[in-house]
DNA sequence: AAGACGAAAGTGGTTGA
DNA sequence: TCAACAACTTTCGTCTT
């Protein structure tokens, strides 16, 4: 990742050696492992191209439009200048119709609009999210309007279907608790109006990586650095004995920085890091021991142990 | 007493006929 | 649309530290 010089220094262990992931938004210390700040600008392209469906380009060329302003700096409205005037009688009436619905239509959708990047806002910024996810989010919403997708559902849910689709695409997860906890909405219904949304607007979404999770998780539990790196060693060693297929990917990642933990003599019980990674301990037992089978750290483990004694 | 372990039954979602 | 199925959870009893 971007290696950067920053003044800053690490609160926890007062180490200056902090790397930035550009991706998460996060700064993080290499010695301690402590995310110290993941609310940054980013600056990297927010979208992508990803469906032929409606083919047009999402380039924007120009002033920045922005998509949590509710209509983009871009309204519409009709016959608002002199051309109107050089019309008569009833196709200037039809003109006066026009635009009064043009009016009430607008106004009903930013109405909606307005409500929703508030809320949407609000949710993002108590998950600390970066802005580049806030964008994508309200980007989402706004099709989903468009399309009526909102219908049914309430708005609400829709934002946290749309901020959990974001942060997914920009490889920044957070879990469907943690967007539960946030917005107040059920995570079941979350998960519906996620799936429901991202079919309907075709946006793919690439199945999550475990060790997205790690950094946050790490961190959370304090964890060091060494740990940290090693879960994701582990994980990679997973990846390739296809044990991670098919599975949670938090489940994983909790089971990996378990057994990581342990083999640096950070214990933490299982139900620490299944509270911070929203899984339950039999989950984590589960994977961890198909870690253990399949990967053969039981030596490794044993060595550590040996050591403390 | 707390943590780790495992079995059994239940839940919500996916898949394939 | 329904049933089989996999992953995960909840609950609970037992073993280990």
């Amino acid at each position: 990742m971007a290696q950067k010089d920053l003044v800053k220094k690490c609160p926890e262990c007062q180490g200056i050696n902090l790397s930035w992931n550009r991706d998460k938004g996060e700064i993080s210390c290499k010695d301690c492992g402590l995310v110290i700040e993941d609310k940054m600008v980013d600056f990297t392209q927010e979208w992508r191209e990803f469906d032929s469906e409606d083919g047009e380009s999402r380039r924007r060329t120009g002033a920045p439009m922005t998509y949590t302003q509710f209509d983009q700096g871009l309204g519409t409205e009709v016959g608002q200048k002199g051309d109107l005037f050089k019309l008569e009688g009833k196709e200037r009436n039809k003109f006066f119709r026009l635009r009064k619905w043009q009016y009430r239509i607008s106004t009903a959708i930013e109405r909606n609009l307005k409500l929703a990047l508030a809320e949407l806002i609000r949710v993002s910024s108590y998950l600390k999210l970066p802005r580049s996810v806030e964008e994508e989010a309200a980007r989402i919403y706004t099709l989903a309007v468009q399309r009526g997708l909102v219908r049914g559902r309430s708005m609400e849910s829709v934002v946290a279907g749309a901020l959990y689709a974001a942060c997914r695409r920009h490889d920044v997860p957070r879990t469907l608790d943690e967007l539960s906890e946030a917005s107040g909405i059920e995570k079941k219904e979350i998960g519906r109006t996620y799936r429901f949304v991202t079919r309907e607007l075709g946006i793919t979404i690439l199945p999550s990586n475990p060790a997205d999770y790690i950094a946050r998780f790490a961190s959370a539990l304090k964890l060091s650095a060494e740990t940290q790196s090693k879960s994701v060693e582990i994980l990679e060693r997973a990846q390739k004995s296809e044990l991670t297929s098919g599975r949670g990917p938090t489940g994983i990642a909790a089971a990996a920085l378990y057994v990581a933990a342990l083999m640096h003599g950070e214990k933490r019980t299982q139900r620490e890091v299944a509270d911070v990674a929203g899984v339950t301990e039999v989950t984590i037992r589960n994977r961890y021991k198909e870690l253990l089978d399949e990967l053969e750290l039981e030596k490794e483990i044993k060595k550590t142990k040996k050591r403390k004694k």
